[in-house]
DNA sequence: CCGTATCCGACTTGATACTG
DNA sequence: CAGTATCAAGTCGGATACGG
């Protein structure tokens, strides 16, 4: 979570960007509030999608993405119980073409393996 | 490295490829293989591009690449020292289109941050 | 419902040393 | 040069508890 003491403070952003995009559910939860209405979720939908994380590592990637900006936060207050939205901002929107790419990838290189479509599958209906 | 213990196995293709190319260092390694001569680089060189990766962790991303068919290596153990190369394989040189797109994702959203050009940045030379 | 906190075990990565 | 061995450190996962 925290990059403050290791060499990253040394890298240029592009190198940064890796780092952190390659940190373990963050492409997915990204791709799972893709796949949501407005490129919206609320967090126990995040959760139910992803069976295996998590709240807490759920909860540090949200934060994570929300502070470089690629998620953004709405909370209602108001209501009981609380109802909170996470929603990608413009720039998240644009790293889908990475994860699609990952997919085309993967189906021309590796169709050998497990068909796609399953309840377990989070990025094959991308 | 070893995905047999966890839920992997239930994951489709696609799923699983995120997975394992988003292991640390493992694009960044891709990335060097990419910009050497036919794609190649030896292990020397690969560990001198990549100032903070550590001999083991180099070794064990090498290995799994090469059984990925990502990477191809070859060795020719008839002259001291050993010469070893690690080469893209065609697969591995379309994941560079991957790379790109995370590349100019950064240089869109985030040039507010340190300027690319620096020796230490291994991707905006891409 | 939406999280955060904690404790703890497992796995992953890192630092350093060392060999053919 | 090309790694492996060993041990330390960090990250992640699982369970559970707790407060808004």
């Amino acid at each position: 979570m925290s990059f403050q003491n290791n060499t990253m403070d040394e890298c240029c952003t592009v190198n940064l960007t890796v780092r952190y995009l390659t940190k373990k559910w963050t492409l997915l939860i990204i791709l799972e509030l893709y796949k949501g209405d407005n490129y919206t979720r609320r967090f126990s939908e995040l959760k139910a999608s992803l069976p295996d994380i998590t709240p807490k590592i759920l909860s540090e990637r949200l934060q994570e993405l929300e502070a470089e900006n690629i998620v953004s936060k709405k909370i209602d207050a108001s209501i009981v119980p609380v109802k909170s939205e996470y929603t990608l901002t413009e720039s998240g929107v644009e790293l889908i073409g990475v994860i699609r790419d990952i997919k085309y990838w993967a189906l021309k290189w590796k169709i050998d393996n497990i068909p796609c479509g399953s309840q377990e599958c989070k990025l094959c209906k991308l």
